[in-house]
DNA sequence: CCATGTGAAAGCGTTCACAGCG
DNA sequence: CGCTGTGAACGCTTTCACATGG
């Protein structure tokens, strides 16, 4: 459930409110979904929840964070100490969930033995060995995408277990090995076209000159409501 | 359509390989889609496949382009200058494709009239004023939690358009701006909880220690599928 | 009386399968 | 003969509505 994660911080916040218990209503609103939603989601993990009052916070933080495994602590390596890599070894958001970026590595021999947040940078050529030895399970990918294929196989081979791709490709990897990937220039396209279609909804013409005649003749293609919903 | 950036990415690699023209399941192959999603989404576009053939690569990357409006330029906003704002403000994904981070924003005075890329950093004060006169139209945050939601009113205030939020919180906004969050340290519990779950279907009892009788009778909760599949 | 928990209904996105065209 | 374009089937997610229980 992508959600879990979600309902946690915000049950975090409303502990840190002094609150001690919160309705599915109260909840959905802190997350941006409906209180239906919540409940559903919340009936997976069990019957936690008591009627006419709502959900213990405290309790519903335990079963959550039994329920994603989070009392486990990862050590993950960060591969690419160009800019995107110190961002995020220095970003204080992994470690106080439990994922410690306890190694780094680069093919700039100018950056190796230096820190990029807690960890110190090691040659790439070094990844198999550190990896084993700092008992690494977690990669994050931040380098270029040109070579970001062949980080991942050096990656498998090392025997990294999950892995989170930043590089602008898809990396092809064994089907054992988890990978997410994050765009994040793609976020900003998608504002940019919700944007774009608020443009054309009001009225604007498109601006691109193209295909003269090519038109279309009928069906707003890509908008499904014709309202002037913005996203 | 969220997949059809990467169709365009993967459209300019096959281009840059010299080939001309594409069929859907190839295109499949390299952006992880069956053949059948990829057709079902080029459809929406209109008819420009060639049947037997596949579709023309340069045409197919000219529609998607004017599809999602990337003819273009926007001017960006990025508040907080810290570690990820930093990386954000250097990321050369982001003016590579139409989106040029012109002013940076921060409290610290240290940082002000320093550069991140090639935006300047300016005290927050100044953020209505700069935002109309470079005619900034969206912005990001990176920014603490705590700050977020402030910054996003300001932003509003200033007439922004569409806010991509990389703190760590939800941010509540007038309907008529478009908002985005994107949670680094989320992505990797999703990791985690899949690592989590593979451990379990070894039979690995779960580790943490709770409410003892308290274990459901029956259903596999979240897990819908109880075959091996990692992720 | 209020809020949960849950079937039933609705909505979306994906996949299948094949007709149709170059 | 190959590959597109698309209606129909499928499955998953979200929403609705209400019975149930503190």
């Amino acid at each position: 459930m992508r959600r879990l994660p979600v309902y946690l911080r915000a049950l975090l916040d409303a502990h840190n409110e002094g609150l001690v218990t919160i309705s599915s209503d109260e909840l959905g609103n802190r997350v941006g979904a409906n209180a239906a939603q919540v409940r559903k989601d919340l009936s997976y993990l069990g019957s936690y929840g008591t009627r006419g009052i709502g959900y213990d916070i405290e309790l519903l933080q335990q079963q959550i964070n039994r329920q994603l495994g989070l009392d486990k602590q990862f050590n993950v390596a960060l591969v690419g100490a160009g800019n995107l890599g110190q961002a995020l070894g220095n970003y204080g958001g992994f470690a106080e969930r439990g994922f410690h970026v306890v190694a780094a590595f680069d093919t700039d021999q100018r950056k190796v033995g230096h820190k990029v947040g807690a960890a110190e940078v090691f040659p790439l050529s070094e990844l198999g060995r550190v990896v084993r030895e700092k008992n690494i399970t977690m990669a994050l990918i931040a380098t270029p995408a040109s070579v970001a294929q062949d980080i991942a196989d050096r990656l498998v081979e090392a025997g990294v277990s999950s892995v989170l791709n930043f590089a602008p490709t898809i990396v092809n990897m064994s089907p054992e090995v988890c990978v997410r990937k994050v765009d994040l220039a793609v976020e900003l396209q998608i504002l940019g076209y919700y944007d774009h279609l608020r443009e054309v909804d009001r009225g604007g013409a498109v601006a691109a000159g193209g295909a003269g005649s090519a038109a279309p003749s009928e069906a707003p293609p890509m908008a499904p409501a014709p309202t002037p919903r913005s996203c």
